[in-house]
DNA sequence: TACGGATCGTTGAAAATGTCAACGATTGTT
DNA sequence: AACAATCGTTGACATTTTCAACGATCCGTA
């Protein structure tokens, strides 16, 4: 992403009415937060978006592939690679979707709960360093804003 | 983005736990700004990175290719290919550092202002669309929040 | 019941993007 | 003067995104 991890970023032109714009502002902070999350995530083989399928598998609402593409915002092929992958380490499975035999519904295994549990762990604190600056009241709407912005 | 556009998505899959990462949330809220964001820059040739190239140079703070890189989280390499093709279509140029010779400022032609006028007014009808269900004051609040964790 | 169109996961190819190492030119330091 | 570091640039390589096609399955309708 550029950033070579911990530098800290003080750049003049962060005082360009640019950084006002909410999209430049999502995809900084993303970016900077994707850094961290990777870094994060590799010790457990995994990257944000194979840890998200994981999450979701992990969330007792079997997904399916479809569900997992839209809600990730992702094609439903590289959906594919992401299940594939984590299905071939044991972390879940695909299994038969109940009303419609095309879906698969995406479940994890017991080994896929166990390293979902650590990796969660170590993303909340990534999570807490990113917004540090932000005291719990803030945090909460942080959260509630961006949740707002997307659904409502 | 897999979003085919306006489609309204109200997934089951958002009232799960990871609807709470901050991660999560960002980068569907920057995927579904960068869609808008780009249909609308279409229509002047532009993409989003390439317009915030332009915005810069239309800053009047004279930045340099390397600031550039650095504050859009981009690498070098991207910065050249970006100003090469707004070069080549008259809306920017490279000027000769001042104090430093090896850097290039990037600076706006008139056609260039007159460009990212336009622009940028077409931005704000996608931001103001994509922050719709949030008041004015909440908009500016998502600003604030956004901001300083960025840049304390 | 059988047909036709739509949807699911999958494959594979093409395009776009990200990453990285090297280079000449220039800077700052010793 | 010599050296390491930095800037923009090039080109190679890897990853990611995008898209079209396919068999299997679902659903609505004739």
């Amino acid at each position: 992403m550029g950033l070579p991890s911990t530098e800290v970023e003080t750049p003049r032109l962060a005082a360009a009415e640019i950084g006002n714009d909410v999209g430049l502002l999502l995809a900084k902070l993303h970016a900077a937060g994707s850094v961290l999350n990777n870094r994060a995530l590799a010790d457990f083989g995994l990257r944000e978006r194979s840890y998200s399928v994981l999450r979701l598998a992990c969330s007792g609402l079997e997904p399916t592939q479809r569900e997992l593409a839209d809600f990730l915002s992702l094609d439903p092929s590289q959906v594919v690679s992401l299940v594939d992958d984590l299905e071939h380490r044991g972390l879940v499975e695909r299994a038969q979707g109940k009303q419609d035999r095309r879906a698969k519904i995406i479940v994890s295994t017991s080994e896929g709960r166990r390293i979902h549990k650590k990796a969660r762990a170590a993303l909340e604190v990534c999570e807490q360093e990113q917004l540090a600056v932000l005291d719990e009241g803030e945090q909460a709407q942080l959260r509630m804003l961006l949740k707002r912005a997307l659904w409502g």
